[in-house]
DNA sequence: GGTGCAAATGCAATATTATAACATTTTATT
DNA sequence: AATAAAATGTTATAATATTGCATTTGCACC
């Protein structure tokens, strides 16, 4: 059975998050400040890729003050240097990475009907991709890729249904 | 070297795509009308992925009216459904399809110095994403790769530069 | 404590990409 | 010609993202 699938303590999953992002910016005498780490938590609330707008939606409802498109996006966009977050081309989406500490693209397995995301973290496919990639003499930088389909739980559920 | 650097025909690469559409639409008994015939002109003028808008302005150079934007958005689906074109999730830009006689995907290298975008056509990269996905009990229906890096010929312009 | 600089944020406007809704024209078929 | 279906035209607007400039904040230095 997937993982994300079985009951987990999702509040668990932010806090390590949300910590795990806070010793990083501090051992990197980066500034995580409130902004950022608002978006952060919003792009953690749930496993499903999140678009910029609806973070901005997200921020409006606990604040008062509704804050313009570019706060959203430079807060996005420094998670994303920093690898807390990554980007999703093909959904216009930004999702939280699982393992901060080095940089890395992720590849993508996203859930047609549950829309979760799962970031996969195994070399095959890079390997795969360089060893494509040789053979035509291209220097890989940053591969990107988001596999769309059905996750375990959604082809069980479709079974039953 | 890599294939895009040597000197090739280029209008002949066009020509064969134009004519392997029209038969192809033949065979499927679809219209490959005025339009999409001028939009997969457009898709082949280079190998460098081309977006819509762009398109949208060679088609107002070509004549003295500009179509709407739905124009061109309908004769890429149309040219997407048929396997005529593929779109560049993270360029959102589209490119001609080097065999639409069957339907997939493809894998792009996408060089970032003179943006041309080269079609794979190994089976490597799908069986490695197909491993890793049937490993979380993923099933597969639509993987997107999208490399970025650096091709062989601009490789070997940076050294001689 | 002030001063000045750089980073971060606020804010308004606008660029870019894509689609919805409905009218009109074209095409194929009867 | 009559009809229906497909394709295109047209207008408006949605959704995503960035630019440019003003203001505020945090911090090193005097």
């Amino acid at each position: 059975m997937d993982e994300l699938a079985k009951q987990h303590n999702h509040q668990r999953c932010i806090d390590d998050a949300m910590t795990q992002a806070r010793e990083l910016c501090q051992r990197r005498q980066i500034k995580f400040t409130a902004i950022r780490e608002q978006v952060l938590a919003c792009v953690w609330a749930k496993h499903q890729p999140i678009g910029a707008y609806a973070i901005l939606e997200e921020l409006a409802k606990d604040s008062t003050r509704r804050p313009a498109p570019p706060t959203v996006y430079r807060a996005l966009d420094f998670l994303l240097d920093n690898g807390l977050v990554h980007r999703i081309a093909s959904l216009n989406a930004f999702i939280g990475c699982k393992d901060p500490s080095h940089h890395h693209q992720g590849h993508f397995l996203i859930c047609r009907h549950c829309r979760n995301a799962m970031e996969l973290d195994t070399d095959i496919i890079n390997s795969a991709i360089n060893t494509a990639a040789t053979q035509h003499g291209f220097a890989v930088e940053t591969p990107c890729v988001e596999v769309v389909g059905c996750c375990a739980n959604c082809q069980e559920l479709n079974r039953n249904a």
